[in-house]
DNA sequence: CAGTATCCTGACGGATACTG
DNA sequence: CAGTATCCGTCAGGATACTG
């Protein structure tokens, strides 16, 4: 794969709007049905209000999401994905899909590597301690002199 | 699709991971090859040496990337995808080429957004100077008697 | 070459308050 | 309900210097 990698490419810079944190995660949640913001906000834990309205207003400029104002009172606002949302939420699955498949597999290889740069500062640190030890005899000689 | 949307599980965290700025331009770049430190540096615009190291020290501990250390003079140290780390890049490959297909439509959408925006803006503005006429003119009449 | 360590700034994003 | 506006803290990440 070689793409332009310059930092103001298109591509890039789509790619940044889709590898954001909260995109990903609406486009993942309307999933052939419509939402209302506050059942977003609900869906996904963490995001904050600002956040969220931000997120969809990108999306929305996108052309990913379209956005419906209800003139009623309580006012509502239905978000769905467009067709070109849509195809964009196929990759986004395959993504999910695969964090889900493959989870177990990078739970074992973070325990892994944790584990062995423990071993690895332990050792650098026997190592540093015997420095030492080897340090003071040589001052203790030179003191018995 | 309705998966654990809890903060602190495993998926969203391994998402957060994977939808990561560099982490995606490092997957996308090792395609079946191995690149070294300064050559995915020079290859990936704008990324900073301490970014490029966290990200590959991120990769390496999920199991995606391995790291080869050479003891030469100068120091050699390949990087390249584990078998983990190629089925990852399957679907990271998928996204790329999304964006690659979709990107004039993007950007029409974001002409048309801003365009559409621009416009409300100055109604908005029209309509405000409309109601500041308005009001001059009863203040004027106000004065008058 | 391939990093780590340190410092420092700016922007990301949370909390709060207010509006249509 | 569905936002926008404002304030403000933190922390991601850039610049720089140093090391094996």
């Amino acid at each position: 794969m070689q793409w332009d990698t310059r930092e103001d490419c298109e591509v890039r810079q789509i790619l940044d709007r889709v590898a954001d944190k909260w995109s990903l995660l609406v486009i993942a949640l309307l999933d052939r049905r419509t939402l209302r913001f506050t059942e977003l906000k609900r869906a996904i834990d963490g995001v904050s209000q600002r956040m969220l309205a931000q997120t969809l207003r990108h999306l929305e400029r996108d052309g990913l999401v379209s956005r419906v104002v209800h003139a009623t009172v309580p006012p509502r606002v239905d978000y769905a994905l467009t067709p070109l949302g849509v195809t964009l939420h196929e990759t986004i699955r395959t993504l999910v899909t695969w964090t889900e498949t493959h989870q177990n597999e990078i739970a074992a290889a973070r325990t892994a590597y944790d584990r062995r740069i423990e071993a690895e500062r332990l050792a650098a640190e026997r190592e540093a301690a015997e420095r030492d030890a080897l340090a003071h005899d040589v001052l203790t000689a030179g003191q018995g002199r």
